[in-house]
RNA sequence: GCGGAUAUGGCGGAACUGGUAGACGCAACAGACUUAAAAUCUGUUGGGACUUUGCUCCCGUGCCGGUUCGAUUCCGGCUUUCCGCACCA
């Protein structure tokens, strides 16, 4: 035989014709739900990317299926998004009709990659039936209030002509198209996830997830623990102002309001009127065009007003400064410049007072600012205390008088999910003149997006100028009155599709809820790690939200987690069309085959790095296949013959079982690259073996069966063939996985290392039975010329199975 | 600036809870087959030393130090690269 292409065609026809990866929904108490982070259909095809993530994480779906989990591996599409509007805008092609075509292509695809997915639980986040889902849990999230409109400043890009979320800009830039982004106010949608900020935090610990995706959502969501202080103010108006300390209360010198804060006008004095809104002019450009700079000026203006430092009625100035910012806390802030490097800088800037209050824990004065925990000094009462002392001490103090409380604070927003884009799920509301806002009854869900709209870009939402939809009656009320114009972020659809996946066919709920509290949470989920703040928080959200709203009975979406590198292109850089370094898997498969391809990417690099592809590494793997394909044609060569059990056997057999054991051992942990580096000793081994003088063809074929049920889940199409070959009836992956006999491994005599001192001395083999004794009587006798003269043995250690280590002194 | 990760031959990468560092593969070199080449197969391959070329000795996992009979692995301090956050009060 010769492994091709038309190896996998072969199969993928015959696994389609037997349905053999369909899921089987009775056998629920062994269920395993395997799940790669769904695709964007894009206009290209398939890239390495994908090939790495789907086309290894099968080998493992395979190998559990081969355990006897009865797997469910979906597959499907986020098929909304600003990719096909881009694209539509540019050719004219509708992205209905652009995206329709990607998914054929793409599913082509996924057949010649040769997943086994079970596609009767195919969805595409496009389509009515799912996005109407989406649409009804907007309306659960804002019949529960986690859903609500504001009018707020949003970060808008001028090229895409739409608004993004905070984790969308990226360093003051567009992640899409890397235009600077400014700032708008528009009354946009958010959903309330701040509301869940703590038990998204608290459920972290419990999450089989790599540490440092569990630490970058921690820092996401940024909880920080600290007081609410009342300030009183001049004017009549009271401000609270969130610190993380407290204790330096007595040190205040003045406090800052941010420019963008609502009540920012009212603290103005009249004569102070003119250079205030000279400098919120300056401020709002200022934060437009130089945020990316780290080490901005602190600029500022006085209002003319005075606070009330609630410790003790001293009056401080109120100031304005662009190093508050709106959006954390409560945008209002109490300086205290000798312990804090921001009000340092500043008070210094404007001759504001310095005073020190805090001192070290030995009572010496450290250089201003000093930032540290410490002693407090000047501070009456409070005086001497520490700084963990002191802050709940004077909060309590405040509390007396309703000035003051502990509390906590989250550097998480809400999440703005309106997108004034034409290619999303519509947001179902109704801005009636009379009701207000008025969801649209379930029962006409879903509000279809209409096919022809002008989507062309130019500050409005594609929608508003489509009459056809938006004008309505009022469910309510029935006066007229015009649909919402925007749609939802892509975000939004993604975040539940794995709840879709179990019951996509449902058109009576979004899911059956004992259906799914059966199948979730995901037992492994493997996608980029660039979601560790976006995808992955807002499906924990939305998981959470539903749980709330009764409609599913579990907390976690996704209990075990694994993120794949980056395949990088040949010259180490990140493939990209501009740098002509990227490489289509395409023209490797019509070469090689899917199973040269996919191996050559599990065994290449450690998964969860990734690396700069290699041609010369894929020949290689292609000689693999070569060299397997050598062997079972001089194993089909060989005559019958049979030989007593020998030495030579006994040895093969001992490669056998420690293979089958490093094998499962490592696909388990997603460490395919050793597992192939032990699929190639052994093939070594086993043509070693076919090579000398008499080989048993009986024992040989056992090792054969052995190998290809093994090699399955990373060759399926080739294995398929072999398995063929060696006369058996149907496929390989009904097959169960071998379970590895210890015995073989434990009768096998031991190589014992022998140290003195710290140094490798000589070695000596026992046979299994030895005893610990035995062995280092042995051992000494061995390596006694290594003793130095004149010393003694002092210590002898024995790590079974592998070594004794002698000191002498 | 803060936080996290990383560092192993010419290269990709192995090494379970501290126990023969460099598995497996690539590249390279040598040999076999061949008129020749390719392919294939078989060897060698971290560095160094030799007046014993050896089941030899010494050095070697970014750098400096420590713990230990023994450290790629643990601890302290630097350096590198990558990533996350970046006026978060």
């Amino acid at each position: 035989m010769k492994y091709s292409i038309h190896t996998d065609e072969k199969w993928q026809k015959k696994w389609a014709e037997e349905n053999l990866y369909r899921f089987d929904e009775s056998k629920m108490n062994k269920k395993l739900y395997c799940l790669e982070m769904f695709s964007y259909p894009s206009a290209t095809s398939l890239h390495c990317g994908h090939w790495y993530n789907y086309g290894v994480t099968d080998t493992w779906a395979r190998f559990k299926r081969m355990q006897g989990f009865n797997v469910f591996h979906p597959q499907g599409f986020d098929a909304f998004g600003l990719p096909a509007e881009n694209y539509a805008i540019k050719t004219g092609i509708h992205p209905k009709d652009s995206t329709d075509k990607c998914i054929a292509t793409m599913l082509e695809q996924y057949k010649r990659l040769g997943g086994s997915y079970d596609l009767n639980y195919f969805l595409s986040t496009c389509d009515e039936s799912y996005y109407k889902w989406t649409q009804w849990i907007f309306e659960k999230l804002y019949e529960r209030n986690l859903a609500y409109q504001k009018e707020a400043p949003i970060n808008w890009c001028p090229s895409c002509k739409t608004v993004l979320a905070n984790e969308q800009v990226i360093d003051g830039k567009c992640e899409r198209c890397g235009s600077e982004v400014t700032q708008r106010k528009m009354k946009q949608w958010f959903f309330k996830i701040t509301e869940y900020a703590d038990e998204l935090l608290k459920c972290i610990d419990q999450l089989d997830w790599p540490e440092k995706t569990k630490k970058i959502q921690k820092n996401w969501i940024g909880k920080s623990t600290g007081s609410l202080i009342t300030f009183d103010i001049d004017n009549g108006m009271q401000l609270q102002a969130f610190t993380t300390r407290a204790d330096t209360l007595y040190g205040l010198s003045y406090v800052v309001i941010a420019p963008e804060h609502e009540d920012v006008m009212k603290l103005v004095k009249p004569e102070y009127k003119e250079a205030v809104q000279k400098y919120l002019e300056q401020a709002g450009k200022i934060s437009e065009i130089d945020r990316i700079s780290t080490v901005r000026e602190r600029t500022g203006v006085f209002t003319g007003s005075y606070a009330y430092n609630p410790v003790n009625g001293k009056k401080v100035p109120v100031w304005i400064a662009d190093y508050v910012i709106a959006t954390y806390g409560t945008g209002f802030v109490m300086a205290v410049p000798a312990h804090d490097e921001r009000d340092f800088d500043f008070a210094q800037k404007y001759h504001l007072p310095i005073s020190r209050v805090i001192v070290d824990k030995n009572g010496a004065e450290k250089e201003l600012p000093f930032c540290e925990h410490g002693k407090l000094i000047n501070s009456e009462e409070f005086s001497g205390l520490t700084t963990e002392e002191a802050v709940p001490a004077i909060v309590k103090k405040l509390e007396k008088v309703g000035k003051g409380k502990l509390t906590t604070m989250y550097r998480l927003r809400d999440w703005l999910i309106s997108r004034q884009r034409y290619w999303g799920a519509p947001i179902p509301i109704i801005h009636c003149p009379y009701c207000g806002n008025v969801l649209v009854p379930e029962s006409e869900l879903p509000v279809k997006l209409p096919y022809n709209v002008e989507f062309r870009p130019d500050g409005e939402s594609p929608l508003a100028r489509c009459a056809e939809f938006m004008n309505v009656k009022c469910p309510k009320c029935g006066a007229d009155a015009k649909r919402d114009p925007d749609t939802m972020d892509t975000f939004v659809d993604s975040s539940w599709y794995f709840l879709r996946f179990p019951d996509n066919k449902n058109d009576k709920e979004p899911f059956n809820r004992e259906k799914i509290n059966q199948m979730l949470p995901v037992d492994k989920y493997v996608g980029g790690q660039e979601h560790a703040t976006m995808h992955l928080l807002y499906a924990r959200f939305f998981t959470k939200a539903l749980r709330d709203m009764g409609y599913l009975d579990f907390d976690e979406p996704f209990q075990s987690l694994v993120h794949q590198g980056i395949i990088l292109g040949p010259d180490g850089q990140k493939m990209s069309k501009s740098k002509g370094n990227t490489i289509n898997p395409d023209g490797y498969i019509q070469k090689y085959g899917s199973d040269v391809l996919r191996m050559y990417l599990e065994f290449a690099f450690s998964y969860t790095e990734g690396g700069p592809w290699s041609d010369a590494g894929i020949e290689a793997m292609a000689r693999f296949v070569n060299r397997i394909e050598s062997l079972f044609d001089a194993f089909e060569k060989l005559e019958e013959t049979s030989t007593d059990y020998g030495e030579a056997e006994k040895e093969l057999e001992f490669v056998r079982e420690s293979t089958v054991k490093a094998v499962t051992h490592d696909v388990e942990l997603f460490q395919f690259n050793t597992s192939l580096a032990r699929l190639m000793e052994y093939l070594n081994a086993l043509n070693a073996y076919l090579h000398q003088a008499k080989p048993d063809k009986r024992f040989v074929k056992t090792c054969l069966d052995c190998y290809v049920v093994l090699l399955a889940p990373f060759a399926p199409h080739l294995s398929e063939e072999l398995w063929e070959m060696l006369g058996h009836q149907g496929s390989v992956f009904n097959e169960p996985w071998p379970n590895v006999n210890e015995e073989v491994l434990k009768n096998r005599d031991k190589v014992i290392v022998i140290q003195v001192n710290g140094k490798l001395r000589g070695e000596i083999k026992v046979g299994v039975q030895a005893a610990k004794e035995e062995i280092e009587a042995l051992a000494v006798q061995k390596v006694q010329s290594y003793i130095p003269e004149g010393q003694k043995i002092v210590k002898t250690i024995y790590v079974p199975n592998k070594l004794v280590s002698i000191v002498t002194k």
